[in-house]
DNA sequence: ACCATGATCCGCT
DNA sequence: GCGGATCATGGTT
């Protein structure tokens, strides 16, 4: 599959943050292809106190520093991994947090990934399997070794998807965070089920 | 001490 | 079914 541009993602975080909703991630997972929609998005800028990139470059958050296209995975609450995109220019510190997709394929695997001793699925499962940014992850596999991918040429891929009209687009605050809450920087496709809240 | 989370439990509809 | 409280668990600064 053909991968977005490099400069797609050198574009404004805020920008990239918003035009990636209704994009597909693709993920080849042991020969097995998982395929989700972007429905919810975070953008964290270099001068915001709620970034991990606010108080400079450090070796957790490097890869934020790179050039736009690469993947930002951290660990977090002592179990779980978010997975952002790297946005912007080569030196500064920012990125899109994924916090939702809708699968699309692969969903047997992401089942799997998720609710390893389930065997049926359920509407309240389906919804369950990535309605969150750390769900999103154990869903398609993605954890410290993901750290760093380049979106163009890897295992992991972000690709056009669907259009979606402009006004099906909401913002808000972002969730979660300390500082930085009168920013509404959290972009959602807005009545899609797998949005987090 | 803090943390860009998620699962569970509990009391209430 | 819900909404709120609580806790699990370990890396980072």
């Amino acid at each position: 599959m053909i991968s977005l541009p490099r400069s797609f993602f050198l574009q404004p975080t805020l920008k990239v943050a918003h035009d990636l909703l209704g994009k597909h991630i693709f993920r080849l997972l042991d020969n097995k292809l998982l395929i989700g929609t972007i429905v919810e998005t975070e953008a964290y800028c270099h001068n915001d106190p709620a970034s991990h990139s606010f108080r400079g470059k450090t070796e957790r958050n490097k890869i934020m520093f790179h050039e736009g296209g690469y993947l930002y995975v951290y660990f977090t609450y002592g179990m779980h991994f978010c997975a952002n995109i790297v946005t912007g220019k080569e030196g500064i510190g920012e990125a899109v947090l994924i916090r939702a997709v809708e699968p699309i394929a692969g969903i047997e695997v992401m089942m799997k990934n998720r609710f390893p001793k389930q065997k049926g699925i359920d509407r309240r499962s389906f919804i369950n399997l990535t309605n969150g940014p750390a769900k999103f992850c154990q869903a398609f596999g993605i954890a410290r070794n993901e750290n760093g991918l380049d979106l163009l040429d890897s295992e992991i891929r972000i690709t056009e998807g669907d259009v979606v009209p402009s006004h099906h687009i909401k913002h808000s605050s972002r969730i979660g965070i300390q500082h930085g809450k009168e920013k509404l920087w959290r972009f959602f496709i807005a009545g899609n089920p797998w949005v987090s809240r």
